[in-house]
DNA sequence: CTCCTTATAGTAAACGTTTACTAATATTTA
DNA sequence: TAAATATTAGTAAACGTTTACTATAAGGAG
């Protein structure tokens, strides 16, 4: 195991100085003669010498590379979202620097120090939580900012953001509309705006048709799909059962979905369910998912261009991107109604 | 948008030496007197200092990051992958550095070159491509590699294996003993260990058992999911229809049911079919998907164990993962069979 | 042939840290 | 009270690069 050579090795063997094979290796015009450039290269395969990064950036300030910070991987929804960013990040070069807040405050700030720590260029976030102080830290120190979430107030983030109280509007009315009276919304803990935005979204479209059953029933573990098994299990424990269910992502409807059906609770028959995302695979389940359809790569790939945009000195903006319904088999009209 | 505080600017508004502030920081027990202590850290908040793990790195050359390099973060047992990998290396404070090589081998040398650039201490790797000088290069600048597919004949390399072979003979098995006369193998590009493997455990099975009939129809995008209806379409061309399938994994068997349920061939009464890998979904299916379960998460925290072993000069070593069939709802007895 | 330009290469400072030395006090020990 | 030690802090070199300056030689313009 041998030390790993440094620019110096490969001067000593090509016998120039550094500075020369500091030149050969950026390749930017200066001109060396054909055999200097021969005896470098030479000695940069007899060494297998890779520059260093680190000191490159130390002198040049000129790292390449930006963080992105999601809560979970496990949720294919940002799988998809990062596969935006990456596809335009590669495109210009940029490298990402991935980091799962797994929905922990503390760990999201821990992770956003680091990435500061290691000098990105820039900053894709998923809900910081409306840390104000958090994010005019990062802007001052002129890192570039895009929100995927939070409507913080700071002109100089980037947001790419999704209207999910329309969504959750649109499915609960769908739901109404096939005669759905008692219709209950099962989340995840209600800490995040994306969240709240859909309650808010089912609250009022309830209230604009006047139904008085509502019921939010929320767990406060982070565990998404095994949240679903938690969230029927406290449905029907509660009693007062609705007919149908709103979930607060696809992920969590597939974990209520294979729990009630292990109830004996039919799907469509007896409960109705709309999911929130449409996931790649919503439209295999079983049955196909009723959702409301979040464009996720395309959100990262505007978050990406925002992001070299604010990069290149251009105004940040703000992009609200709207919901879609989605319907397949797992809602349909109430038993009894034609 | 200020300019980034270094630590000689802490060191002057603290009105003490940079090797104080540095003490300070690394807090690792050399004595400052209290007083001082305060001074600096008031500096600190006052300029929103970052240390710089740039510079740090580069005297230290302690570098925290590992690098992993995974095919594609769009088919779902990849995060869970890199979901144990995460939860070691959080564990061990160490940063990941995710690259998804989308198979295609120069991007893959590529990402290679720019995390040993970044100097990072280790790697994990699913399938480098049998590239002998690729591998022995990495273990030659003294970075820890661990494989997750390729059995390199370097015994600095870790490797966390699945027996494929045998998952595929364990998936033909059980729809021979189903009845299945003409069994197909479906399966993206056979560029990958893994997927010859699969390969070889198909013929392996149909020959022991005296089975004439063999077809492997192959595609030659790297799409997964979308692969599905390339492949299903490419079959029905072909005729002489199998009355079963092998998957070469979970996403194209979905693929290819969504296929053919809407050419009206339907799963599993019309035909079979038996995915590989067993992503979380998987159960969730229309129909639940009969696979070969490989433990996901499992291999990523093993990977990561085996590669913080190999940083801290234990010998590095090979575990091979057995398959697992697991039986649900895409395969029955072939028509007629009682 | 002198002066200017071009081609080529070297010198040394700088980037932001850490840390081995050194130095100055304060405290203990004999 | 002198010597030894502990406490506290500063100086400067080093990590691997890049790059502004400087230097040399060679070729052309006048």
């Amino acid at each position: 195991m041998d030390k790993k050579a440094t620019i110096n090795d490969v001067a000593k063997v090509a016998n120039v100085s550094i500075a020369t094979v500091s030149r050969y290796l950026s390749n930017n015009g200066y001109p060396i003669k054909e055999q200097t450039k021969l005896s470098i290269k030479n000695a940069i395969e007899q060494l297998s010498y890779t520059p260093n990064i680190v000191g490159r950036m130390l002198k040049t300030n000129k790292s390449m590379d930006i963080g992105v910070i999601i809560p979970t991987i496990l949720n294919p929804y940002y799988p998809a979202v990062i596969y935006g960013i990456e596809k335009k990040a590669y495109e210009k070069g940029y490298n990402i620097l991935l980091c799962n807040s797994q929905r922990d405050a503390n760990r999201q700030k821990q992770y956003v120090n680091t990435l500061i720590q290691k000098q990105v260029k820039g900053l894709i976030i998923s809900s910081i939580g409306d840390d104000y102080l958090l994010y005019s830290d990062i802007v001052n120190k002129g890192i570039g900012l895009v929100s995927l979430e939070d409507e913080i107030n700071l002109n100089k983030v980037g947001k790419v953001l999704f209207n999910y109280e329309k969504g959750a509007y649109m499915a609960v009315l769908h739901l109404l509309k096939l005669g759905h009276k008692k219709i209950a919304f099962l989340t995840s803990p209600l800490i995040r705006k994306s969240r709240r935005d859909i309650l808010k979204g089912y609250i009022n479209c309830l209230k604009d048709n006047n139904i008085a059953y509502n019921k939010v029933v929320e767990i406060n573990e982070e565990n998404e799909y095994e949240n679903g098994a938690l969230l029927g299990a406290k449905l029907l424990k509660e009693g007062d059962l609705p007919t149908a269910i709103l979930a607060v992502n696809d992920m969590v409807a597939y974990g209520i979905m294979q729990y009630l059906t292990q109830n004996n609770i039919s799907i469509p028959e007896d409960m109705s369910i709309v999911g929130f995302d449409d996931i790649k695979i919503s439209k295999m389940m079983n049955p196909a998912l009723t959702t409301i359809r979040q464009p996720s790569q395309k959100t990262g790939e505007l978050a990406a261009s925002m992001l070299f945009d604010i990069l290149e000195g251009k105004e940040s903006k703000k992009i609200l991107l709207e919901p879609e319904l989605v319907i397949r088999a797992s809602t349909k009209k109430i038993r009894g109604e034609i």
